[in-house]
DNA sequence: ATTATCTATAGATCTATAGATAATGC
DNA sequence: ATTATCTATAGATCTATAGATAATGC
């Protein structure tokens, strides 16, 4: 977690108090968000981790990898907390609670790394795990919306719901998040739900 | 709009009665949709459209060109059919209008070339034009929110709309685009703006 | 001896240009 | 002569590996 005190020194030395894997993983959040994963080059990434471009081997076995890393590392947190709102009393306040931690959760990640989850390249088998999980969470909200209005094409209003709490990505990327952001597309995610002003109240007046 | 009489014959010939230009946009369309921007190599268009790498640039002077034609060739319908909704007698009405048939817009291109939209490589000065674009179509979306709900933050309700209708780019990726999508997503970007029943059920029962 | 870096480089790209060539048109 | 292709290639990458090196630890 710290510099390392062993190992030949680097030319330009590293942050203090920060390991080289996780210098790598921040130096390419912050590129593949910004110039996306084929756009970004290892020697880009070593270069502003701090190290030579062969240095970053020593960390990961390849460009692939650190993005599923960092990919991993969105998106395990996220799910684990979805899980815990699928059997709530209150679909409405879960769906509710749900959006607002993902919103709040894409606020907080130190680099928009949401801008990777369209990227073509997770076409890749390398990816599948990720793809799986995001399709579980998508499930999630699924099943919520179900519970909300049980006549509606479950499916496409997880799709939406999920859809809608992702616009955070670009309004992040273009510097214009609001205020209470994450609280208005949670509400906004009821009503693609379809919830009722009765149960929208209930949120609110929580 | 044929295949060339004059000039030196490829040799493996080109389809009939489709010119060069428009086999090297498709081929790009196709590839960019699926491996991105950086990810695709004129080599890979050059081999789809049926000719070598380098007779691609005596139609275009660079991959980046390319990209541009395509999404120009996208948007610019678009925002032209915005304009005549944005002074619609009845919002309620020329949102979902709107909606409705930028979906069918996205679904009825060859290749679901809606997947560039966020690519990073955009950021770059030469599709500035293209961000104008799309910055001006958001525009349509938030003055129609607004007029049906004037209380609300007008740029995030465009912005959610927007997205809402752009759930159809991963859908289709996914092959997930089910009966109906068009008129459903439209119907979700009223409940979005704040529409109220009586206004949606205007709409419906038009 | 172990660790974490370094230098150097092989081999595979990739983009764009130069200049030749094979058609038609005049 | 004009057009639209071709071949060939320069020059600039890019990824990953091999092997050397400079620290600490034992």
């Amino acid at each position: 977690m710290t510099s390392p005190t062993v190992g030949r020194p680097r030319i330009t030395p590293g942050r203090p108090e920060v390991d080289a894997r996780t210098e790598i993983l921040d130096a390419a959040a912050a590129l593949f968000s910004e110039r996306g994963f084929a756009g970004t080059s290892t020697r880009q990434i070593a270069e502003r981790a701090g190290m030579r471009q062969a240095s970053m081997y020593y960390h990961f076995a390849g460009k692939e990898e650190i993005l599923l890393a960092l990919l991993d590392a969105s998106v395990t947190p996220t799910l684990d907390r979805a899980a815990e709102y699928l059997d709530a009393d209150d679909p409405v306040v879960a769906l509710y609670e749900l959006a607002r931690s993902d919103v709040d959760m894409l606020l907080a990640e130190p680099h928009n790394i949401g801008t990777m989850y369209l990227s073509p390249e997770l076409r890749s088998e390398v990816f599948a795990p990720f793809r799986a999980a995001r399709a579980e969470l998508m499930g999630v909200y699924a099943a919520l919306a179900a519970r909300i209005t049980p006549g509606a094409d479950p499916e496409l209003a997880g799709a939406c719901c999920m859809q809608l709490v992702e616009v955070v990505i670009p309004l992040r990327r273009d510097d214009a998040v609001p205020n209470g952001l994450a609280e208005s597309i949670a509400l906004t995610c009821l009503r693609v739900a379809g919830a009722s002003e009765e149960g929208i109240s209930r949120v609110l007046g929580r």
